[in-house]
DNA sequence: TTGTATGCGTTATCAT
DNA sequence: ATGATAACGCATACAA
């Protein structure tokens, strides 16, 4: 044994008087071995301190023991929460987390995320929105024989290939609970186009709003793609309609942050004149003033039980059937009741 | 060769008539090549669209083609903007970039990231502020024979190992900016002790004011651990004193949010009464109302740099050099003169 | 300039 | 239940 180098296999099989096999068998949990033979194998490991040298796996395995992770997503909270999560999960393991980011615009994503895939062969990628919604990746990461978990607004697969929030279902809560303070012109900054998150968000407004038998109009949905300039696009539509909305949902914090430029721009008080509703919970959210009601995603819980279903020991996880996670409302100072 | 693996270096060199050797030659750009046979077996890659098997290199070099991020770092849009820019040198390489959190108040620390190291190997490894500036880490990357670049507020390693800003003289900016408009009284919310960006920037506001001939007082620098609370307490400290300071400079943006929270529930105009500088020109700064006045440092910039020194061909690199990033002072809207 | 034999540290095959 | 031997795909030492 090299001083300079890490313990081997080999020297762990010398000095316990087995075989390399052995040893092999003992670190990968084999079912057929002697106790006797295992303890021993294993107290030399204990002292030598070895660790498998996860290079020389990856190549006899063909598969490397790293989580891939995969987004095109811009929201930084909301990424970082996604790591936090997962690694989490992977700190007690032999896995480590590879950070793959794409363009989703580039037409030869599909085609980089499969070379990709073929020279790391990661154990595992996590599929993070919007990019999840795209089945070709998904395709292609099955295709290629890796596990794959992909994150949404609601399940668009399988609950083993999926974390999903419930963004339409707690939309709706914010609408009813716009509603319930008294507002009735309620207007909304929409997402992207082609988001699921959009368009579940959007479905929750209208599905509230159909519930509590109040009408609305297509311009009550000013377009928006989720940046803090669209926003302020939106909000200067919505607040010269007339009469002017007295409350408006935005699809996410950062367009919340628009409206409320604007309105104060504009003199209007927040929420004396009008009501926002954000949703994300960045921490915008909490540090503008008036600190923004909100809708919560539980990322990082998403991501863990995420991590949890990519390194499972198979199809008999838990992880399998558990795949929808609660999103909140967290009513800060930026709601109240309309000034007639 | 196997249809359905991928290639190897086994079939480039049979369909190109060379041994394993000549292919291993082209690929890592051996001199000693005949023009010819390099053509021939470069022509036969392209067709076979061979990519060598990373975890084979890895396991002959010992050796991983990845570069590591480590940090400890809570600043979601300063660890993605790294990422972002050392993906973005990344993405034509054979570079891959795994994220490696590390735990500042574990006393197990170092030896959990000795293990990481001595287990991936990484070629390089990214070491972000604040656990950039723990020496042992840096000696530990050393030891264990991986380059490394640690990122921070001034230089404190030689260019090769270092990408750095210039907090201090920007603080230095932006103080002069105040004093400029007539401010006298301006106080500072300090970072956290023990770490360098704290200590920088408030030395540079130490010394511009001591360079504008001003005094100042323990009492005008109220401590801060970098959080939205923390700014709140010490802004309500701050305000307290009499006479009230027209000015604060605080030591990061999320801070500076807390202090414009506290100076609006006391009915205090922004910048009319109280002029308000941040740090680190993060979303919430432009977001905020009203937008804040801050300064920005090139972190994308850096990391493309870090990057560049990383995985350079050596110390024949232009990037040697080249270890100082020039922060800038944004001015937007949180500053005023002051109301007399 | 090019090829041969061997090593890197692990797992898989097929014996025993 | 355990072991000898051959992969895995590439790089290095040493020849030729």
């Amino acid at each position: 044994m090299n001083k300079a180098s890490q313990p081997t296999i080999n020297d762990v099989a010398r000095l316990a008087g087995v075989s390399k096999k052995t040893v092999s068998r003992v670190i990968n949990n084999s079912e057929l071995l002697n106790g006797d033979t295992r303890k021993r194998v294993e107290q030399v490991i204990a002292e030598l301190g070895y660790t498998p040298n996860p290079q020389a796996r990856a190549l006899a395995l063909r598969r490397n023991f790293v989580i891939a992770l995969i987004h095109d997503n811009p929201n930084a909270q909301m990424v970082l929460g996604v790591q936090h999560g997962l690694l989490e999960v992977l700190r007690d393991t032999e896995f480590e987390l590879l950070v793959h980011p794409v363009d989703r615009g580039d037409p030869e994503m599909l085609g980089e995320v499969r070379r990709f895939l073929e020279r790391q062969r990661p154990y595992g990628v996590m599929l993070l929105p919007p990019i999840s919604e795209n089945d070709q990746l998904a395709g292609l990461c099955a295709e290629i024989g890796c596990r794959y978990v992909r994150m949404g607004s609601a399940p668009f697969d399988v609950p083993q290939h999926m974390v999903a929030s419930n963004d339409r279902e707690t939309v709706r809560h914010a609408i009813a609970h716009l509603i319930e303070a008294g507002h009735r012109q309620i207007c909304v900054i929409a997402g992207p186009r082609g988001f699921r998150s959009a368009l579940e968000r959007q479905s929750g407004y209208e599905e509230a709003m159909t519930a509590a038998g109040l009408p609305f109009d297509r311009t009550w949905i000013a377009p928006g793609d989720y940046t803090f300039d669209s926003g302020i696009r939106a909000t200067e539509r919505l607040l010269d309609l007339s009469p002017r909305p007295t409350a408006i949902f935005s699809c996410n914090d950062e367009m919340a942050a628009g409206a409320i430029h604007v309105a104060r721009q504009r003199g209007l008080e927040i929420p004396a004149d009008l009501s926002v509703i954000g949703f994300d919970d960045t921490t915008i959210a909490s540090h503008i003033w008036p600190p923004l009601t909100t809708v919560r995603w539980p990322i990082v819980t998403m991501a863990r039980a995420a991590a949890l279903k990519l390194i499972g020991t198979g199809p008999g996880d838990h992880g399998d059937e558990h795949a929808l996670f609660l999103s909140t409302l967290i009513r800060r100072a930026s709601v109240a009741a309309p000034s007639s």
